[in-house]
Parts: C-alpha cells; structure tokens; sequence
DNA sequence: GCCCAGGGGTAGT
DNA sequence: ACTACCCATGGG
C-alpha cells in the first residue's frame, strides 16, 4: 500500500463538482460518500469538496500532484464570466430571441467547466458512446479498463485503473469486444487500434478544428459528432460543438434548426461563436436536466 | 414489449 | 445533398 499525499485547494471561482463530473463529458469519475474519485493524468486522485466546493482536499499517491495540476485539469482557469460574454456578442447578432433563456441556461453559477482530458481516452471512450445512454456507457468502459489488471493502482483500500494504451489494445480482438458486449463498435475499435498513429493524435492540439475533424472522422466509427467531442473535450478546442440527438433538439427546438450533426455544428458556431463548445456543455445540461 | 440512447455507415434517390 | 434503413445492446 502506497503513501498517501494530501493537499488543499481553495477555489475562488465558480465550480460544482456534482455537475462538472456528471454532465457527460466524462465516464470515469464515481462519488461515494459524497468524495469523487478517478483518474487525473494516469494518477488516480481522490476529491473532497468542503463549505460547497470552496474548498477541495485532494487525495493522491504522488507527492508532485498537487493544486496547480488539479486547477489545470479541471479548467480553473477559465473565464465563465468572458466565455459567456462572447456568446451574448455573437447571439446578439440575428438571435435576440434568445437572449433571455441564454442568459439563464449559461449561468456560471452552475459551476460546470471543461476538463482537459487525455485525446486517446477521448477517442476510445467516444466511439464506443454511439447510440449506448451514458449508464451504460459508463459500465462499458469500466468493464474495458477492467481487463488490464496491470493498469490496477490501489490507494487507500480503494482501486483504480488506468486507461489503456494503444499498445495494450492492440492485443485485444474484436471477438473479446463483442463478449465485452461492445456490439458493432468491436470492429470499429479493432480497426481504430490497429491504425491510428497516437503521435499524429496527439499534435493535433495545435492544429485548427477542421484538420482536427478531417483527421479523426477519417477511421471508421468516427463520424461529426464523436470526432467533435474529442476535439472539444480532448484538445481543446472551443469551438467544436458536438451535436448529439439532445442538441439536435434544442436547435430545432429554440432555432428552428435541423439537419446533420455537421451542419448544426456549424449553426452552432454562428449562433454562439468562438466558445460555442463550451457554451454547448451548458446547454446539453440544461436540456437533460429540465422538468 | 416498447422506445430510446452524447451515431455512423451505406444504399438508394 | 437528402433520406431510409440497419446495426447490438441495455436502461427506463
């Protein structure tokens, strides 16, 4: 049993764990007894959220994990107030109409932000997303981390897998994807293993949104809508805007707005502008989570 | 049993 | 370019 290091973060901005963690742009992350736990940067990390999240003991194994690593992972640094201000600016432009509810639904009160996740979890994760409800998204995933039993990381009586590599995958066959109950997305992710270049993957970052789509929707299994949510929620990119059926029907709904998910993506980006992406996460919140 | 899910591929217009 | 249909599987 490894050392158990802790620190302290205060947080001065806005931030809500339960809603950061939860609202789909991961799968990984479990609260129990009301302490999150996952994986941050191949290191499984516990949160603590004291006085509404104001202030967060972090629990980790490494002595170098520490406050700055965490803001960074969860985007503390992050403007809401700016990000929610060039979406007024670019709304404001044809879209009065809406202006009420945007001002409603992007409320940085809401405390959700970005995470800065890893581009090859991303990719895995995503297409194996496609038409599964995130519950068993979640269990699908479990279940795959749960095959490399070398990727096992135990901290306080507590068991974390890190995601696999590529090179792990690549022993694994479509026919034990199919056990894992991964149905018609084995021969996808079999096919992904076998031929994306992670190196390539990984400069992509400095790349602009159309290289990033062109690249990813190249394999098969990729198509608009997953290559958008590794370009928004693996490399940063603002201004991808992953349309996923609840955004196709918040565009119909308050845009009259249909079609494929590249041509809402890019309605999207006229709509909300440079952080469209972002602004996106707070709407698929609002729309699943509204009575 | 039924409809739906953070879709994508394909064949036919 | 648009549509219709199929794909595996489990949640609610």
């Amino acid at each position: 049993m490894s050392r158990i290091y802790r620190d302290e973060i205060t947080i001065h901005v806005p931030l809500d764990l339960n809603n950061t963690l939860n609202c789909g742009q991961t799968f990984r992350w479990n609260k129990i007894n009301g302490e999150w736990h996952g994986v941050v940067n191949r290191q499984p990390v516990v949160l603590i959220p004291k006085d509404e999240n104001r202030t967060i003991t972090i629990k980790s194994i490494s002595p170098e994990f520490r406050q700055q690593e965490l803001a960074e992972y969860l985007g503390l640094n992050d403007s809401l107030g700016a990000i929610k201000a060039s979406g007024m600016n670019a709304l404001k432009r044809g879209y009065e109409h809406f202006v009420k509810e945007y001002d409603k639904i992007v409320d940085p009160d809401t405390g959700i932000r970005l995470l800065r996740q890893d581009p090859w979890e991303m990719v895995v994760e995503y297409l194996l997303s496609t038409q599964m409800n995130i519950t068993t998204i979640k269990k699908r995933i479990e279940s795959l981390c749960s095959l490399f039993k070398d990727n096992k990381v135990s901290m306080d009586y507590n068991d974390y897998y890190l995601f696999p590599t590529r090179e792990q995958l690549a022993g694994i066959k479509e026919e034990d994807y199919r056990k894992l109950r991964f149905g018609y997305r084995s021969k996808w992710l079999r096919q992904l293993v076998e031929e994306m270049d992670i190196n390539q993957l990984y400069q992509l970052k400095n790349q602009k949104l159309e290289k990033k789509l062109r690249f990813l929707t190249a394999f098969p299994g990729i198509g608009f809508k997953v290559a958008n949510c590794v370009a928004l929620f693996g490399l940063e990119d603002f201004r991808a805007f992953p349309v996923d059926v609840w955004i196709s029907r918040f565009m119909e709904e308050f845009f009259s707005k249909s079609g494929n998910s590249e041509k809402l993506m890019v309605e999207g980006q006229r709509i909300f502008g440079d952080y469209c992406g972002y602004i996106q996460e707070y709407i698929f919140y609002y729309i699943r989570n509204r009575v």
